[in-house]
RNA sequence: GCCGGAGUGGCGGAAUGGCAGACGCGCACGACUCAAAAUCGUGUCUCGUAAGGGGUGUGGGUUCGACUCCCACCUCCGGCACCA
């Protein structure tokens, strides 16, 4: 009989076709009453990102993904479980609207086409998709679900309108997402437009948004509890951007307030709160008590305008607290806001007396950072409302006070630096000093308030008390701008060699460590100390009253005698450094600063006796000194600059907490301050709304007379019942002038009627952005029934049988997609899932138990595959000319599949041949050929191995070992000459073996594995046959082979029976010819043994 | 700058701290063939005739023994980027 050769085309297409046919890929529905399936089945749920079907086709690194799971979802089937893997189409998007744009095809005849070509070729490929389920998030049976949990969230308030920022191409004139812009090549300037190449402007406008923010919490703590790759969780929580802080409340340039009675005499004094520095003189107390009296009469007595001004401010009604009749310094103004620092004056006759004093006063305001508005008696008494209109406006733009309170709220992580905060820096567009002044709560002092472009509006509280000691940033700042410095922590380190003893005596003191360099030979000075084995720099103690500069100086002088020295610099501040003092026999704590000179000259004194028998003095490097507990410091900051401390240690300069540890002293201080604990995030609301044509129209009207009876209520929710809202037929796909969504050309469809007031209204013509469809896919897939039905949305979701099936299949058990997709869809999706899981409508805290990600499939030349580039592998014709199981068993076989890859043919041949293969040793099994082949007992456990690495490398996602144990495996069944049976016997191949080799190889390449199993005398099909099961292997081998090693390197082996101990090896291991050799009259020095593995001799060379 | 990930033959890549380079591609030689293809077999890190030596980005360390663990550095890739 000739053998027919292996034909992929010819049984690839009958087995995808019987596989239809018998419906073997349908996942069963529990039942509704049971929440149940028959036979008690488990579920899996396995679940890949549903592709968006573009014009190109199919790609290389779709295949690698479906494949991955298919492999993974057949072996569930096969181990007994009741499968999902659903497939479908998330087919709104840009691509598809761009090409409407240019040809004038609706979008919905191109989705169709392209959806149909990609379900044609995923087809090819035998994946053991569910296509009974199938879906397509442009169909309006879905997009009325997607509308419909918008308008949940819309109900619960989390969907909001705002103005957000978007990027603009003027020449297009279409708002641009964030991946069609191009980022230039200058990182400060805007990017280009992807089409047209002009330059991207910000352009505000009004955005749907949704309030991810407040689900950021949950969506990162809850990542404890899903199975993620480790990175994915990582990137998900830098995204989310979590950071616990304090807020802390600095009060703003101090306004004098009024004195109580009796207490004005204190004032001489200068406060505690360091008052002389507040930048004005409060009256003599007796010119405030006649100020007082004033005051107090001219409130009793008040002209009408002052009388209406009153009315105009009082009672909080600008929005802040006004004052009358206020004392300042020492004059009188009528009305003053203290938080604002704006006063109000209203002008009478009085004034026109007294120009000159009027304007002494406003100098002085001005001085002290009022804002002075003046107001005519007239133009107050004859139109009051346009008077509180103008100062309802210079209060708008006067920077602080909004619900402020007259203090500026700080957001920082590191509240214990307090001490050394020199400025406050807010957001602002260029770096500025606002003349405006705060007291630093920790130390009293007055620091300046700056605006600066380094801060941003929307983080933390868009302040920060400024700590140039130990913030980078903070430290470019304040050298930019002359804000002095103030160190506040500074690091420990304990002498590793010379750690601190106990039971001797603690002498802490004040040191320093001088770094001499000699300009001519760019060596540095070192001692070496005659009784003891050290080499170190000049070093010293700081004596009372003297400063590190003198000090160092006189160390150098008395140490060394040269004394022609030029200070150069303190390389950055103190480290408090512990050690043993051996030469005292005393631990030291030592607060040591280290300077760096210049020798002048080399001219040098007399060294005194007793110092110059201590040490020699010699020139080297800083990495001749021997190791002190300091000196890594000083190397860093010889090597990096001397910088900005950024780490824990002991606080310094920090009044009563001077000399505590800065992070345990953290509490403590915040305490003191009142800081209020607070959590940011880096996370922004989602910004929902596209001005598009190709998506989701977001189901809202606007009604103009609902929204002009009550303020807010201009937004009306469509009706369930009218949902879905179809997206209108167009003609033209762009954008309208003004950015507007080409729906707002779709003038019928625009006008409907409120469905509150029922007068005339109109459409929202923003659509959703595309990762709203996929937000909620995965409980699309168990809904593709009620997809269908016309029953109101909230009633399906409450019915028993859709609340049984989704209890029964959520969550996704696996979930594999791209690495790109983790912080935006992933995100998305899971808030999604939460919001809808608050609502009662799905069960479980998260959509997804586990995710892994496949690595990117990169074009052969190592580029993104792209028509453009022509650099597009087709799978259409891979299959056709090497078969898909080639293709699949490639595709896995590529690389990590986890990891990126290169695109590479030659590797497919390899795959073919191993199916070829596997096909003529399966025709010759077929009909009980006779094979050469090792004995039984070998082949058995080889297989047994097979199983249980090819069950767990699936597991792993370790798919191309699978692929290369299964090479390895078969080799076996054909290698006659091979192996360490040297009487190995002709025989047969026992069917069970090889079946069981099928078995293991179906997910793989099951159509082969089918028609093979077929040709075996099986009339169904394999894909229904258990998993093979891992032999426990009861008996252990005759035999061990145990490898020999001298001094680790490995020399030798031997067989031995297993179990033996050490000493019975060793014994006839050293007698091994080659063994011998190298042991010959060398004395063992020690012996590792392992049983059963290895034994290792350590001699001396 | 920060956060991830990775550096191993001509190439894709294997390797619980224990034989580095499994498996595949390519290449060379051989068998079969009139011949070629296909197939099968043998070989294929490097220096050395050999014994043996060297070798997993670089430099240190831990260990009887390091691709594997620790420290420092270099290079490449991906993501984020004034994040307080």
């Amino acid at each position: 009989m000739k053998e027919a050769n292996y034909d992929p085309k010819k049984i690839e297409k009958k087995w995808q076709k019987y596989w239809e046919s018998k419906k073997l890929f349908q996942a069963v529905n529990p039942d509704a009453r049971s929440g149940r399936v028959k036979a008690q089945k488990p579920k899996y749920y396995t679940l890949v990102e549903f592709p968006y079907p573009s014009g190109d086709g199919l790609h290389v690194g779709h295949v690698r993904s479906y494949t991955a799971l298919d492999v993974v979802a057949r072996k569930r089937r096969m181990e007994g479980y009741n499968v999902l893997y659903p497939m479908g189409w998330d087919a709104f998007g840009l691509p598809t609207e761009n090409y409407a744009v240019k040809t004038g095809i609706q979008p919905a005849i191109v989705t169709k086409k392209n959806s149909d070509n990609f379900r044609r070729q995923i087809k090819l490929l035998g994946t053991s998709f569910d296509w009974s389920r199938e879906i397509n998030t442009t169909d309006p049976n879905y997009y009325k679900w997607t509308q419909w949990i918008f308008l949940q969230f819309f109900k619960k308030g989390l969907a909001y309108k705002a103005k957000a920022k978007i990027n603009w191409c003027p020449s297009c004139k279409i708002g641009l997402a964030n991946e069609e812009v191009l980022a230039s090549e200058n990182k400060d300037a805007p990017g280009k437009c992807e089409r047209c190449g002009t330059q991207v402007e910000e352009r505000e406008k009004e955005q749907w948004m949704l309030g991810i923010t407040k689900y950021a919490d949950r969506l990162d703590k809850d990542l404890d509890i899903v199975d993620y790759p480790e990175r994915v969780k990582t990137s998900q929580r830098n995204w989310i951007g979590r950071k616990e802080g304090w807020e802390i409340e600095f009060k703003i340039n101090p306004t004098p307030e009024p004195l109580p009675e009796g207490e004005g005499e204190e004032m001489q004094e200068p406060s505690p709160l360091g008052r002389a520095g507040w930048g004005y003189e409060t009256a003599d107390p007796k010119i405030w008590r006649a100020l007082q009296d004033r005051a107090l009469e001219m409130r009793k007595n008040p002209t009408e305008a002052e009388d209406l001004m009153w009315q105009v401010a009082r009672n909080n009604s600008l929005g802040c607290h006004f004052r009358r009749q206020q004392i300042i310094g020492k004059f009188i103004v009528d009305f003053i806001c203290l938080e604002k620092k704006l006063v109000v004056e209203v002008d009478g006759d009085i004034h026109d007396y007294q120009k000159e004093a009027d304007r002494e006063r406003t100098d002085f305001l001005k001085v002290n950072g009022y804002k002075v508005v003046r107001f005519k008696n007239d133009e107050v008494v004859q139109n009051k409302g346009s008077v509180k209109n103008k100062i309802a406006e210079v209060l708008k733009a006067l920077s602080f006070g909004e619900g402020l309170g007259g203090v500026l709220k700080i957001f920082t992580t590191r509240p214990e630096t307090i001490y050394g905060a020199t400025f406050i820096a807010r957001a602002g567009k260029q770096d500025k000093f606002t003349g405006e002044y705060a007291i630093n709560p920790a130390t009293q002092e007055k620091i300046p308030i700056w605006e600066a472009e380094y801060i941003m509006e929307g983080v933390g509280s868009g302040a920060i008390m400024g700590v140039p000691a130990h913030d980078e940033r903070d430290f470019e700042f304040a050298k930019k701008h002359n804000i002095p410095l103030q160190e506040t922590v500074i690091p420990i380190r304990i002498d590793k060699n010379h750690p601190p003893k106990e039971g001797y005596k603690k002498v802490t003191r004040q040191a320093i460590h001088a770094i001499v360099k000699n300009p001519k030979t760019g060596k540095i000075l070192t001692l070496e100390w005659t009784k003891f084995p050290w080499r170190t720099l000049v070093i010293g103690g700081v004596e009372e009253g003297e400063d590190v500069v003198t000090a160092a100086t006189r160390e150098i002088r008395e140490e060394t005698g040269y004394k022609n020295l030029k200070f150069i610099e303190t390389l950055g501040g103190q480290v408090k450094a512990e050690f043993f003092a051996a030469h005292k026999n005393e631990n030291r704590v030592s607060y040591t600063t280290a300077l760096v000179f210049e020798l002048i000259d080399e001219e040098r004194e007399e060294v005194s006796q007793e110092e110059k028998g201590k040490y020699k003095i010699t020139w080297g490097t800083i990495d001749d000194v021997n190791p002190c507990a300091e000196i890594d410091v000083w190397k860093e900051r010889l090597k990096n600059g001397v910088g900005v401390y950024t780490g824990d240690g002991e606080l310094i300069n920090s009044g009563q907490f001077t000399g505590r540890d800065s992070f345990e002293a953290k509490e403590a201080i915040v305490k003191l301050l009142e800081a209020k604990q607070k959590t940011t995030y880096k996370l922004r609301d989602w910004v929902f709304s596209r001005q598009r044509y190709w998506g989701e129209p977001i189901p809202l009207v606007f009604c103009p007379s609902c929204a002009k009876a009550s303020e807010g209520e201009g937004w009306q929710a469509v009706p369930e019942k009218d949902l879905p809202v179809i997206l209108p037929k167009v003609k033209d796909f762009k954008p309208t002038e003004n950015g507007d969504s080409p729906l707002a050309k779709a003038e019928k469809w625009l006008k409907v009627k409120c469905p509150k007031c029922k007068a005339w209204a109109r459409r929202e013509t923003d659509v959703m952005p595309n990762w709203a469809g996929s937000s909620w896919y995965y409980i699309a897939y168990l809904l593709s029934e009620n997809l269908k039905s016309q029953a109101p949305i909230s009633k399906q979701f409450s019915n028993n049988k859709v609340q049984k099936n989704l209890k029964y299949w959520l969550g996704v058990d696996w979930y594999n997609g791209g690495m790109e997709h983790t912080t935006l869809h992933l995100l998305y999706s899971r808030f999604w899932h939460k919001f809808l899981y608050d609502q009662k409508l799905v069960p479980g805290k998260e959509p997804y138990r586990k995710r892994t990600s496949h690595g990117f499939i990169l074009a052969p030349d190592g580029q993104k595959m792209s028509k453009s580039r022509g650099n597009v592998i087709n799978p259409d014709d891979l299959v056709n000319r090497f078969g898909a199981d080639a293709l699949r068993l490639y595709e896995m076989f590529i690389g990590p599949f986890e990891q990126m890859v290169s695109w590479n043919e030659d590797g497919l041949v390899g795959t073919r041949r191993f199916l070829e293969k596997v096909w003529r040793i399966g025709l010759k099994v077929a009909q009980g050929e006779t094979l050469k082949m090792p004995q039984g007992l070998t082949l058995a456990s080889i297989l047994n191995e097979c199983v249980k690495k090819v069950g767990e490398d699936i597991e792993a996602m370790k798919f191309n070992t699978c692929v290369s144990e299964l090479m390895i495996t078969l080799k076996a069944f054909e290698a006659p000459t091979q192996g360490r049976d040297p009487d190995q016997s002709v025989g047969t191949i026992p069917l069970k073996t090889f079946e069981t080799f099928l078995k293991i190889l179906s997910p793989f390449a099951p159509h082969l594995a089918e028609e093979l199993w077929q040709k075996l005398g099986h009339k169904t099909s394999i894909t229904l046959e258990p998993w093979p099961k891992v032999q426990v292997v009861k008996k252990a081998s005759s035999e061990v082979k145990i490898m020999i090693q001298i001094n680790g390197k490995v020399r030798d082996e031997i067989v031995l029976p297993p179990s033996l101990t050490q000493a019975e090896v060793s014994n006839l291991v050293i007698k091994q010819p080659l063994t011998a050799k190298w042991l010959k009259e060398k004395e063992i020095k020690k012996t590792i043994f392992i049983p059963n593995r290895l034994i290792n001799f350590v001699i001396d060379n």
